[in-house]
DNA sequence: ATGCATCCTGTAGCAACTACAGGTTCAAGC
DNA sequence: GCTTGAACCTGTAGTTGCTACAGGATGCAT
């Protein structure tokens, strides 16, 4: 049994954040001391570094939920299990290729920009 | 001069979105006609499409704002553009790499997840 | 005169936290 | 037993850049 600063810790989770968890019910309520301090077992810390590594996954907290609803079922069937990590990587593949444009864009505007030039060719393309 | 619908549609920056600049000091106020309706000039509607542009990019409003200063003025000076677009670039490619990294390590936690499997490698690994 | 598009203000919601303010409780040292 | 400082509590507001109403006024065409 640990308070919510080891929690933490342990987890990697920050203080505030899991706070905010409990609040929205991304992870179950925490018991409590007589004088209503948190308290986390072994198993509510994994919940919460569970969480953590799927958003460090960049899946969003109902995902992240969801994926650690089927983790505690017995029956999980990983394929539904890998449709979200197949769906997560797709976004995530699309956020990569915008970046990508943005940088060929970037590449291109900045490399004119010459020191001292009075006309600049970045200012010139975003006016026209 | 056009109405805030028109200004829309010439800047493409949906008009909810014209209003919140305005609120948030991003472009100026907006002159009024007497019954209290948003009057754009051509330069307003150019302004706004200056700063979708920017936005496009990815730049911060505050740096899309600074470009847009920049640009207004008769000395503007190439390298300050130049370094706005080199440390967005940065940005941009840091970003890449973080999501390539994800990407990949969605990779290969789909990669052995089998249909049908009741111990799924990914949920193993998200857990331990 | 009527109806419909367009406009107005003001507020709340999104995602996922983060950062206080203002107050209680715990534990260690003297 | 008392003090001090760390750790905890609740509740609220701020972050970024919009977006979506609600509830009402105005403009224009028929």
């Amino acid at each position: 049994m640990h308070a919510i600063g080891e929690a933490s810790r342990r987890s990697g989770v920050p203080i505030e954040t899991i706070r905010y968890y409990e609040r929205e019910g991304v992870i179950a309520k925490a018991e409590r001391t007589a004088s209503g301090r948190r308290v986390y077992t072994e198993a509510a810390v994994a919940e919460l570094r569970f969480i953590r590594r799927c958003r460090d996954l960049g899946f969003p907290l109902p995902i992240a939920c969801k994926l650690y609803a089927l983790s505690s079922e017995e029956t999980a069937d990983c394929s539904e299990v890998r449709d979200f990590g197949l769906s997560q990587l797709d976004e995530v593949n699309s956020k990569i290729s915008e970046l990508q444009e943005l940088a060929s864009a970037l590449e291109e505007l900045t490399a004119n920009c010459a020191e001292g030039s009075t006309k600049c060719p970045m200012l010139d393309r975003l006016r026209s």
